[in-house]
DNA sequence: TATGAAAATATTCGTTC
DNA sequence: GAACGAATATTTTCATA
């Protein structure tokens, strides 16, 4: 899909702000209300925006403690591949799971409430899964950037 | 702030899809469409929602290369880290950066076109900051899952 | 906490450029 | 094809019970 100016303007609106109103959006793009529905419907049709989502204050729900955990597999088969990532995408306190390069194959984004917590993870979750071999783990000690926002 | 498992629930849904109308979660919640409405104002006013965004489909803007950036400080006196996150936070391609334990001091999720992006990136931006020392990058080869929702 | 009226907003439509 | 303003439908907001 094309994008003129006015539409990556729009999408970087929404991008920080989704409930703004067609007519706040129209008075910022000098568009008409209708207009800016329009765009808005296209740009969703294309799939390039794919939702709108809320979002919360991890430390307001005492889901403080964010780690990120690097893993290699045991092997390196399509067979293993496709079941760890199958199994990963079940565990509710992985919020994020890339294929990488590197030294270690995957990087996982985990949150738990604290390091109790992320222990039992560890030990009950994370290393039964079936081939994973060795994991090394960092946790966060402050979070400077988190942005869900893609600059167009 | 103390929720019960109906903010709880309300908290996943908006999470899920922010533009559900009042009427649609009172559906799924049992409840009026005002006792809804005043349970969003509640979260929202506490802080707990932060906000509501558009989330877009990277691919289809050309920004399908993520890069995760270990970056070791030179030196790590108070100074030195207050600048070099002040200047990180500035960089559009970084979307995320967090100061984490073990051997780097920081990760940081990027986001460019191709390789060649990537490549000026690093050169021309983040090599350039002050006081970095070593980095090491791992490219992703795939997105297994990326959520931003928080399981309540 | 729920109801329903009032206000704001989203959506559709007919028309123009 | 994209934009506009007017109309209609839907949703949010808020006073009142």
């Amino acid at each position: 899909m094309k994008l003129d100016t006015l539409d990556k303007k729009l999408v970087n609106l929404l991008q920080e702000d989704a409930k703004q109103t067609n007519k706040q959006l129209s008075l910022q793009l000098n568009l008409s209300v209708t207009a800016v529905y329009e765009r808005i419907k296209k740009l969703e049709r294309s799939g390039l925006i794919r939702k709108y989502v809320g979002l919360i204050d991890k430390k307001k729900v005492d889901l403080g403690f964010l780690v990120f955990c690097h893993i290699k597999l045991a092997q390196h088969s399509q067979e293993h591949i496709t079941i760890f990532e199958t199994e990963v995408k079940k565990l509710d306190e992985v919020l994020e799971c890339f294929h990488v390069s590197g030294e270690y194959d995957y990087l996982l984004k985990v949150i738990v409430e604290d390091m109790e917590h992320f222990r039992n993870f560890m030990i009950t979750k994370l290393t039964t899964l079936k081939y994973v071999g060795s994991t090394q783990s960092s946790f966060t000690i402050s979070e400077v950037k988190n942005n869900t926002k893609i600059p167009l």
